[in-house]
DNA sequence: CTGTTAGCGCCTTCAT
DNA sequence: ATGAAGGCGCTAACAG
């Protein structure tokens, strides 16, 4: 095969192949206006001929159109991500957008706009939590960027879509099952990161369901978690070597859930019959874990293609929720003490 | 805000805002010439005042040159994806590279090279087992588009750099280990999709085992699991009800040894003393699950990070190893009758 | 060091 | 229905 100076075959070589004007191909491309079908055939025998594939950024320059989303995430370990992205990418295929991911693991939450996934580039951003700061945030606000928000409220001042799962009433109630079903009144919670949202909802469920029966909310009860397994299992630990009395344990997310059973194993103390332990997730392996792990699920696909499908409105008329709940549901299994 | 005609602020408006020619900003911008203070200085005010970014797609025009990688995956259930693109964004997102992602999840595998990640679009492209037909795959190949397959071996007569696991030593030696550690003789062995390469090398691996100890292979062994665990729960089922003697299965991956469990607590057998189990993958529900599972970790991170180093490295010198084998190793847990 | 200018490949009026 | 021509925003010679 030989290579030399590769040229690229473009628009103008079909038009000269098939005997017509670039113009006419271009309408060809695009199917925008009308064309006579003896036309049509010339520019198709000639495309397929020349192997032709136009360039999208040539094509990007003179529209002004992206046709791309931008997705910006921190961190895609833990289950989470898959679920979500598939259901990003089931909206943006089928709507014909492309995807384009960064990831700001290595960096950190990013302080600057993303030059990349911005203006001019994507024609709509989808932030998750943690993954742009608030400077970054307020950058695309002010040229009104469309963005939507995934778990994560926008800050004071600047209404940008978000879409987030229901975490309040879903912890409230499984808090309030563990107290009425179980009996258990000395319910530990176990924190996420400072500042996260998710771990804030959650939290407020909790002292609602304690409020509620007329539990006095205890500080001693709460303790870091973290989304971190090893974190959780320390926190247990120290709990336990400072004697303080619980019977039932609410963690954070299914992740310091499985914390938690380890530091309980340690320790000695059988599940759910000393202590219950609930989580939050529903992820893949809480179904597995011993004994089954009672918690929540969030259909996180569902926020996913919910978000895209805000994100696609915006970019298409300006108009977005500007909070969605996606509903969730307890998962009861035995870790709470019930199906013995 | 009053908006307008949104007019594009381009380098001439920081050119003539800052007194100086378009050269000088693009020059500014790209740091790839030399530059007195004095001008640069008065650049970058204009920028900052304009509130300027760059337009990519038209530089990517001028340049010939994308500075983004292709990912066309065909679906990303399950928790092979989180890791393996981590391992991918690490390396790209360091070289500066953005990452386009096509999901062929709606569409089934891609029977025509995707334009919007071909050539033009993209400098590269990584390619996942089952994403893009072989007709696709011809048409990138043709125009020598840089390409690497991650989990699939090119088809014939096209010598695409190809990276992936190291299935077939680690499956021998796994059940090697069920024969010599455990002494299981009749060793059912779980096959995944028809075609897929994992599944091949690892029952060839499986036989190679059998052989090497003199155990002749039986076809009444062998059943299907598919990567799923319903399938693997109905294959031991089956081989259960028309009375099949076996003591010990390796399960083509831990989804159908999941399924695998299931199965033989049904039928009131116990693991490991009834029939040892084990699997291939080391998902992370692994760990949790009741006995933990005995298994052969992918470090799929890495496979990731070569992959998209091999794909830098054609894009950059036009060289790559045609065939990279990322080591695994085996995870002595409790399903196999280790550890007790 | 800095400015001028001609494209990159395609789309899109505006005529015809 | 079709063609001609002027950009889209930026880069890269080529002069100076």
């Amino acid at each position: 095969m030989t290579k030399g100076k590769k040229k690229n075959t473009t628009i103008r070589d079909v038009a000269k192949k098939a005997g017509v004007s670039v113009a006419s191909v271009s309408r060809y491309i695009n199917q925008n206006a009308p064309l006579s079908t003896s036309i049509s055939i010339k520019i198709q025998a000639a495309m397929t001929e020349l192997n032709f594939v136009p360039h999208i950024m040539a094509r990007r320059l003179a529209t002004n159109k992206t046709n791309t989303i931008g997705l910006l995430v921190a961190d895609l370990y833990g289950d989470f991500f898959p679920p979500m992205f598939h259901g990003i990418e089931s909206v943006t295929g089928e709507a014909g957008f492309d995807l384009l991911i960064s990831s700001s693991a290595r960096t950190g939450p990013r302080t600057e706009f993303p030059s990349s996934l911005g203006p001019h580039n994507t024609d709509g951003m989808l932030v998750f939590w943690d993954s742009l700061s608030e400077a970054g945030l307020h950058q695309a606000y002010e040229r009104d960027f469309p963005i939507v928000l995934i778990h994560q409220s926008p800050p004071d001042k600047m209404s940008i879509p978000c879409v987030t799962v229901e975490n309040k009433a879903a912890s409230r109630r499984i808090v309030e099952h563990l107290m009425e079903a179980h009996g258990r009144r000395r319910i530990v919670f176990l924190r996420g990161p400072d500042h996260n949202e998710d771990s804030y909802w959650r939290e407020t469920g909790y002292r609602q369901a304690l409020e509620m029966r007329g539990i006095p909310f205890d500080a001693e009860l709460v303790a870091p978690g973290e989304f971190d397994r090893a974190v959780a299992e320390q926190s247990i630990r120290n709990l336990l070597s400072r004697g303080i009395v619980f019977d039932a344990v609410f963690a954070c997310d299914d992740e310091s859930a499985a914390g938690v059973y380890s530091a309980l194993y340690a320790a000695g103390r059988t599940i759910p019959n000393d202590v219950a332990v609930v989580g939050f997730d529903d992820q893949r392996f809480s179904a597995y874990i011993n004994p089954p792990l009672t918690t929540v699920r969030a259909h996180t696909e569902d926020v996913g293609r919910i978000a895209a499908r805000q994100l696609l409105q915006i970019i298409h008329d300006g108009t977005a929720d500007s909070l969605t709940l996606v509903p969730t549901e307890i998962v009861f299994r035995q870790s709470c003490g019930c199906n013995p």
